[in-house]
DNA sequence: AATGAATGAGCTTTCATTCAT
DNA sequence: AATGAATGAAAGCTCATTCAT
């Protein structure tokens, strides 16, 4: 039992099938609409494409935005798990950290509603944060182990660069996609042990141009 | 005359007096409410704070999202100004960059309606865009004569990142304002010529995991 | 067998017994709630109080409604019920009539369903209204042969006076619990027959003030 | 200046001239759909009959509450003044006091908004409220000086006697309208000066019936 | 016969835009 | 030209009733 192991679909035993079928279309069919059109469409959009009524749409969900975070919760949690396991199982760690942003980040490309959800929220949810921290962390250990990682560099400072790129990767989602790659690729080359200049303290002050 | 001038109030001839001066007032009242409370703000709000009335504000913009352009522009021009004024006037290509940099996102942050365009707009407006790109690849082009820039890297590169920090700067406005520079300058320092790995095509099949 | 016998539980024959069941709990839930609450209770609530399915509910009850008038007959009908073996056991005919009156009001104190159908549907139901009134007529009869009861008094007045005074206990029933009594009281001595002024001819036009 | 000066229609000068028409229109449609249907209607019939779309309507009146607590106080205050005023010139202290009420009920007949609010809320409004108690204990104390009201009646029973006549009033608007007049009749003959009887104290268990 | 999920019209409220004054 | 009142199409959410299991 690892870190990557997330909230299961949870088929409650008594739940009828065709509850279970219409929760899951709803999160499927929100998923989509989310996506595409961000955080505020109309939910009887949603309803409409999951092929059901507003009323059994917010039996399921109580708002809008527990749909919301729900299904953001579980796309950003299944994306993490599987960007997870792909650097678990890579042995250098460098790699290993540098292809969980990318294979996160390829995953997210274009969703609007998650991508927002970093610009608003700070994420798709506290469990999120926490659970993506938490990976981070363990990779960026095994870096600053394995000395590649240049001196100083904290989780949170991973963490604001993947919700930063996320933005650049949905504003070339149309126009230019996958050129964000060329962009992470960059802010990854300042992470490496090669740059030694000390980074600036959190305080507010400091100015690079000075 | 160079590229930093940019497009003055036109103060068109037959106009009167006060209704410039209420222009000018709608812009400033938006320019401080769409900062604010990004672009979702009620009209009415800015009608309220600019003194005038809503057929006034309509009278000079068409629709809320002239408004909004407008003023973006106007904003997001004034800092590139400023910022390339800077920059010009500094020796070190590579400061003069980095600096401009800094600086004109220092300027932006937390103004959460000129962030938000570039999620959803790529920028407050294809000029101001234009006028980016034309500033930041003047200076990108002395770094790469002087050799300090990385092999490869773009203008287009070169917006993107700092497009993609300013949501950086947004998220961290609040709870760690100041953070960003941290993001900053690793993002920038992987610009930098000791980083001689080539960057990934622009194609949407690579894959920097392989 | 006198007028106080009312319609038993009818225990239909061929009918199982879980399903009786079922009826006397949702009986039993919706007149708590519909006390507490009002008409206007979502049936839910009702359900889950019952411990039954919705489904279970209106196969028992074509209508929300229907549930309703149901339970409101009876509450109302075992309150009449009671209230009228304890006056037709009184002997002095005023102390029956007065004492029936408030021995109803009291039971039914703070029962919103019940008080709000006096001022809607104007009873419970017409069954109620129909048996309210032959008690009423019967203890009214035994006051004008006993001579206490003012002349003109008509069952209609005693019946409208109650469901009246009834709209006073719920209005007083959470800050001054009681205080109906007061007006209770005085309603009936304006009864008695020591007031000897005609009551106005039920005509519309009859004014007072002249 | 007595008490019976009520809140004037209030234009407030710069208001448009349409402004203050539909917001009139507003409040007699609103005035009358309440009467004839209760607070619980939709809007839009209000919205609908004033000839105004929901907009001005909301503009006028933040939420539907305030718009019905407007109503029902200016309906009850134009009630309550024309009844004081008619008591005030009345000679007869008891005749002053009993016309008021009728007077009161009288206009108040069949709107199923104000009454409902005595049930609900415990009036209109609690301006309402108090200025009614104000008007009540004047004439009380009218009474009282005159040595022909009952010992012991307090305003609060006056209050609470009116309320619950409204109730009567509204319940037989359709089917027998005046019919309520006996009723009242009839209470305040109960609180001459005739009846010597001393009241019940407000306390719980007091009972009649003993 | 029982269950409780599904339905969808209907409710209150908001807000970009228009238009009478 | 300026004003701000008017508009009405959504939007989020509820709940009496039906229906598949």
């Amino acid at each position: 039992m690892t870190l990557a192991d997330h909230a299961a679909p949870a088929p409650r035993p008594g739940r009828r099938a065709d509850a279970e079928r219409n929760r899951a279309a709803i999160i499927k069919a929100a998923g989509e609409v989310f996506a595409e059109c961000g955080g505020g469409v109309d939910v009887r959009e949603i309803a409409r494409r999951s092929g059901v009524g507003m009323g059994t749409l917010y039996r399921h969900f109580p708002t809008k935005d527990a749909l919301l975070v729900t299904v953001l919760e579980r796309q950003f949690d299944a994306w993490l798990t599987d960007a997870y396991q792909w650097a678990v199982a890579t042995e250098d760690p460098w790699r290993a950290l540098t292809g969980f942003f990318e294979q996160l980040l390829d995953t997210q490309a274009g969703n609007r509603a998650v991508v927002e959800s970093f610009a608003t929220t700070g994420g798709p949810s506290d469990a999120c944060v926490q659970r993506c921290y938490a990976i981070i962390d363990e990779l960026r250990t095994r870096c600053v182990d394995a000395g590649v990682l240049r001196s100083g560099v904290t989780t949170e400072d991973l963490f604001l660069l993947s919700g930063s790129v996320s933005q650049a990767v949905l504003t070339t989602a149309d126009s230019h996609p996958g050129k964000w790659r060329r962009l992470l690729r960059i802010s990854l080359d300042g992470l490496s042990s090669r740059n030694t200049e000390p980074l600036p303290e959190p305080g507010v002050g400091t100015d690079a141009r000075v």
